[in-house]
DNA sequence: GTCTATACGACGATAGAC
DNA sequence: GTCTATCGTCGTATAGAC
């Protein structure tokens, strides 16, 4: 088999990158083609499934780079706001600090069942790994859910306003209030 | 000319609902169909522009309804506090209790210049009247604004996650701390 | 104002050569 | 693994009858 003109690596950052900017229904496999360098043949290769496929892939491997490396902080051991802070660092980070749409927003736009019960573990994930912070803190097990609630949804808002203001400020302070959010009284 | 079998009124409602849904690129015409019983020719006649008409026409009016309506108490006179109240109460009611979308979320998926700037310009607006009810509250005027801001971006990450978790907690607690946020000490 | 009919291009998808 | 070529379908858009 034939040496692959783009790594596996390469290929999925491009990919989610497209399909992050323009959701599901506005991709296209010119804006692909675009994004990756291959053309539709190529992509069907790799992908039988067409678009289907891409983005379920694409979620896969995103969620795990999230859990792995922004979320890990959270599951880990010590002290819970330092973690918090940690947490709130990669955010900003994994983001682009407001530059870049999350997934979770812009696939579930869909009737897409495989693609809206994958979205929702994710985030019920990520809602449990900022309720751990919570609790590790003292805050009681409910209110400690709630507020990784509230939180989750305060990124994804930040983000959001951020799009639609085109200014990056709702999204950082969002960031910059989560560690006390999360764990203040 | 003929008596119109929609009325525009109707028409709007119905080509709004398909939109907040499915976004600009997921919503075909077969979809407009479907939600308005109009086929293509005649929404053509209608919007000779097509979908891109469609959208400023619906953002133009949606904008309108939200200012005239859910906006309205923050831009009356009178108790800050209790204005703040009902706003809440009328974005609960606006929105569905967080079944229904927003449109400046779901259209701005695009990289069309107008809609975005049209969006733009209805989430300032909004800021600005949300701010306007923490200045009458005795908030001084550069937290005010943040905390419009962080108040709009609460509400829109709130639709997000209940959409994505499929649970309307967290839009209908966005909206029910809405008044202290935007009025507390 | 709404419809049927029609044209065209773009898109999703596949076959087969290298 | 990637490409060119190709096919059918669907979204976009218009013409013309009622």
């Amino acid at each position: 088999m034939r040496p692959a003109k783009v790594t596996d690596a390469q290929l999925y950052e491009d990919l989610a990158g497209v399909f992050r900017r323009k959701g599901y229904a506005g991709t296209s496999y010119s804006d692909i083609r675009e994004a990756t360098g291959l053309v539709k043949a190529s992509l069907y290769h790799r992908f039988p499934g067409g678009k289907d496929e891409m983005v379920n892939a694409i979620l896969r491997r995103v969620d795990k780079q999230f859990v792995d490396y922004v979320l890990a902080p959270a599951l880990a051991e010590g002290n819970a706001r330092e973690r918090a802070e940690q947490v709130a660092e990669r955010l900003e980070e994994f983001y682009a600090g407001g530059k870049r749409w999350c997934l979770l927003d812009t696939l579930t736009l869909t009737e897409s069942k495989e693609t809206m019960s994958h979205a929702r573990s994710s985030m019920e994930f990520w809602v449990q790994a900022f309720a751990r912070i919570g609790r590790d803190a003292g805050v009681p097990r409910a209110e400690a859910k709630r507020r990784a609630e509230d939180a989750v949804a305060a990124i994804e808002g930040g983000l959001v306003a951020s799009r639609v203001l085109q200014n990056q400020g709702p999204f950082l302070r969002m960031v910059a209030g989560l560690a006390e959010r999360l764990t203040g009284n």
